[in-house]
DNA sequence: TTGCAAAGCGGAACCGTGTTCCGTATCTTT
DNA sequence: AAAGATACGGAACACGGTTCCGCTTTGCAA
């Protein structure tokens, strides 16, 4: 994932790896995830060659930007899944915290399945890490005879995340509650 | 909806508007949706100029190519309501129509979450025409008590829009399988 | 048939974005 | 302080959408 770890050996190139990431992040909020490379090179005050020097493409600077939130989610599926009543509780939470974690960041859904832009890099960063958490949650909901066991965690996966799409920008449309009915569809009848 | 309505006085223009059309029906079935408007313009052996003339945005275009087959799906709503042996049956059946027009056309569904270009035309002219299809459908099915009446028919477009994103791309993604989970999750648990 | 105004055409040119490349500046080490 | 390594900046290029305007074609009228 390029020379993200922020190990680099001169001074001026850790401090613009950082001052980019920093700008990033607030672009991003600002101007989406989609915002000219321009526009964050210019934020940081730097040249256009040093952004993609630190990040090769778009994708390892999303993710630089996100790794901690991803993280975290990631790491909330076993909680969730002691924490819950029952592990189809867990998923429903577990569903509702990736939904909050794509929709507040402006567009990240709506960019991942953007083919154009080298955005696969992101897709498979996120699918690498989270994927595994998802098939956990999914396979104890069904192991204990909650939900049927016929929908693999790759295509829930990329059911919620694109269920996310231009949540943001439509105020008529709650991400959030389509993918808790997906969900829900996953239940046994007759419960 | 620009001068797509065949009527135009000189022959030369009424000519060019059907290659327009029959080059840019060939090439978003090779080349996708989004192919560039110059290799349309090529393909039906016109200038730039002249596939703006005819179709003043993109969306334009892709709706004259596109408009039978969204006509033929609104009115397979009503005939499908007649013909289903309950109103959820009918919104089931007609959610699988839709999914497979989105899913057969190149990237449709992923073009009209595009932000980008001017595709809001075109998602305008799906809701226009399939809203109330769709509203019809959701309040049979709502009446006859076979599914919850709490998700409008503008979300359930969405989200069944958003779940076809990219499902022609993808081998291991079944829009059509999670669409139906999602209609599922509609219906009142008991049974 | 011919003349001519209206309608339509083509594609060069312009804009905004991503991305590459290399001469120059800065840092680190000795 | 000098030299080599490393990083920087931004001009330049690629690409796709869109506009604009001089030129061509068409159809009507005389």
């Amino acid at each position: 994932m390029s020379d993200s770890a922020t190990g680099s050996k001169r001074k001026d190139a850790r401090r613009n790896q950082q001052a980019l990431l920093d700008a990033a992040a607030a672009v991003f909020v600002t101007a989406g995830v989609e915002a000219p490379v321009r526009d964050i090179a210019a934020k940081a005050g730097v040249g256009i060659g040093t952004i993609y020097r630190h990040f090769p493409t778009r994708a390892d600077l999303v993710i630089a930007v996100y790794r901690h939130q991803v993280e975290a989610c990631a790491e909330a599926g076993p909680a969730l899944l002691a924490s819950s009543p029952t592990p189809y509780a867990a998923l429903e939470s577990w569903a509702d915290l990736f939904v909050d974690f794509l929709v507040t960041k402006h567009g990240l859904a709506t960019a991942m399945r953007n083919d154009s832009t080298g955005f696969e890099t992101l897709h498979a960063y996120f699918l690498d890490r989270l994927l595994p958490v998802c098939a956990q949650l999914l396979e104890a909901a069904a192991a204990s005879g909650e939900i049927r066991a016929d929908l693999d965690a790759y295509q829930l996966m990329r059911g919620i995340g694109n269920l996310c799409v231009g949540a943001e920008t439509d105020t008529r449309y709650d991400a959030r509650r389509l993918v808790a009915l997906l969900v829900a569809g996953l239940r046994r009848r007759v419960g």
